[in-house]
RNA sequence: GGCGGCGUAGCCAAGUGGUAAGGCAGAGGUCUGCAAAACCUUUAUUCAUCGGUUCGAUUCCGAUCGCCGCCUCCA
């Protein structure tokens, strides 16, 4: 059974779907303004772990995300660049996807665009605005939280216990409020250049965390069952997402909430002023291997920051690259029929562990250790030849199925050698038979230039791309 | 000022009221022509510090020190 921490609750609850065998949730998408660094990618890849968990379950997935493509920052650097929302956003899109392929995240089902989903977000504050959740100041639209008494639910913000600097707050707004605390629906445009949609309620803009509200609940419902995000998101735009939704259907809007922590780097604080900000194309450019990132970024559950070090980042490689070599060396493993019992207790035993750990919280360093403590059985049944014809398949399917969730063992593709290199593998075996060392020697180097690594077995040669 | 999290071997870290998972790195060994890979052995009498509760605490409570986050549209 799966237990996963509410933020709403506080505690570690049971799962369960509101419809049976269906899970549908919605992942708190970056802000496109710039590259994805490292952080934004741990999210991601725990977004996507649930997303592979869920469906490893057996349930049947609807996984939004949503990318904020109309923001204040978005709107200055678009103007800044002399172009329109859509030019400016369309590099930093097509980034986001590129690098979350790299990292193996699967596709989410939906992903809405904030800038297609105006006349949602305008039918939500209306319907705010007659059940007096909001109010019109100027231009603009707010949303009115003392009609919400229970605003703070999930971020247990003590409102009385925060400093009184309020007026910094204020000051950020342009037009008079009724409450400090009230946020924006929506804005009118500061200036004539600034991109505007004219709608029912007038012409300008919406606010951040109407397109949440809106977009979430068009594709999942007005009740749906997990709204995942990065936990700096918890207040204030999750906390303002369920005074929106809720207060304009006055339903349960997410019945569970799941945050991911920060990421740190060298033990601080990523920031781009530290020096130690990176995004994941700074880490490929520095021959850094996606998947190793990927290995790293799950490795620790997701509640718990997690600490960068490019040591740590070289050891997730190194096991990634054992992991990739334990499926070959598994199914190139010549077997004699039938099946060793041990072998597949041993099997049994780390499904369990696996899911048992998965089971709680997603705790992925549980998961993972299962994984280990079986291969390495395996690996000494395989050197010790007891590994049988039943047990392969078997254990090739296990890993098949862990590899759904975790999806770090990399593909599994044997491609064919060039005739060249492969004739210089003949000839270097055909040395060896001569006690020719010095060839032999040669060409392992040669080869081992030209990335391929060779190892010598019982069974004969295995090579590998480095 | 208010609220919350963390401090476990060289590094990344899991975890629990009964005496410390896993990975990387290190040391020794097996195998190998040598390597590589794999395997075996080994690496924290101890879980920031000091008190308290308990038969027993790293795990609960209190204090102290240090680090991180939210309260400022940053995952």
């Amino acid at each position: 059974m799966l237990h996963i921490h509410n933020t709403l609750s506080g505690r570690l609850e049971e799962f369960h779907s509101l419809r049976e065998g269906e899970a549908r949730f919605y992942y708190c998408g970056p802000t496109v303004w710039d590259y994805g660094h490292i952080g934004n990618f741990r999210a991601a890849v725990a977004a996507d772990i649930l997303r592979r968990y869920l469906k490893f379950k057996g349930y049947q997935v609807t996984h939004v995300m949503n990318i904020t493509d109309v923001e204040d920052r978005i709107i200055a650097k678009s103007q800044e660049a002399g172009l329109s929302i859509d030019d400016y956003t369309a590099k930093y899109i097509d980034a986001l996807w590129e690098d979350a392929d790299a990292l193996g995240c699967e596709r989410p089902d939906i992903v809405p665009r904030a800038t297609r989903h105006i006349p949602e977000m305008v039918a939500l504050i209306e319907r705010l605005l007659q059940n007096n959740h909001a109010y019109r100041s100027d231009g603009s639209i707010y949303y009115r939280i003392s009609s919400f008494p229970e605003y703070g639910k999930l971020s247990k913000i003590n409102f009385a216990g925060n400093i009184v600097g309020g007026s910094e707050r204020i000051d950020t707004d342009r037009y008079e409020k009724e409450d400090a605390r009230d946020f924006a629906l929506w804005k009118e445009p500061g200036n004539e250049n600034e991109p505007a949609w004219d709608t029912e309620i007038g012409r300008g803009r919406p606010g951040w965390h109407i397109e949440c509200s809106a977009m979430s609940m068009k594709y999942l419902g007005e009740t749906f069952d997990i709204h995942a995000g990065g936990v700096d998101l918890i207040f204030p735009h999750h906390e303002n997402e369920i005074a929106q939704s809720e207060g304009a259907t006055g339903k349960p809007f997410a019945r569970y909430w799941l945050h991911i922590e920060h990421l740190k780097v060298e033990g601080e604080t990523m920031s781009k002023s530290k020096g130690n900000y990176y995004t994941l194309r700074d880490l490929t450019a520095k021959g850094h291997a996606p998947l190793g990132i990927r290995y790293f970024l799950l490795s620790v559950p997701y509640r718990k920051q997690l600490n960068f070090t490019f040591d740590a980042l070289r050891g997730a490689e190194k096991t990634v690259e054992s992991l990739r070599d334990f499926r070959a060396r598994l199914s190139e493993a010549r077997t004699e029929p039938g099946a060793n019992h041990a072998l597949r207790e041993s099997a049994q035993r780390a499904l369990e562990a696996f899911e048992a750990g998965m089971d709680d919280d997603l705790n992925t360093s549980v998961a993972l250790a299962a994984i280990h403590n079986l291969t390495r059985e395996v690996n000494t049944a395989l050197a010790r030849h007891k590994v049988r014809e039943e047990n392969k398949r078997e254990l090739l399917d296990l890993v098949r199925r862990f590899d759904t969730v975790l999806n770090v063992f990399g593909e599994d593709q044997r491609e064919m050698l060039d005739s060249e290199i492969q004739a210089l593998i003949d000839e270097r075996q055909e040395a060896r038979r001569r006690r020719d060392f010095t060839r032999a020697d040669e060409i392992r180097d040669q080869l081992a230039h030209c990335g391929i690594i060779l190892e010598d077995t019982k069974d004969g040669v295995r090579w590998k791309r480095k």
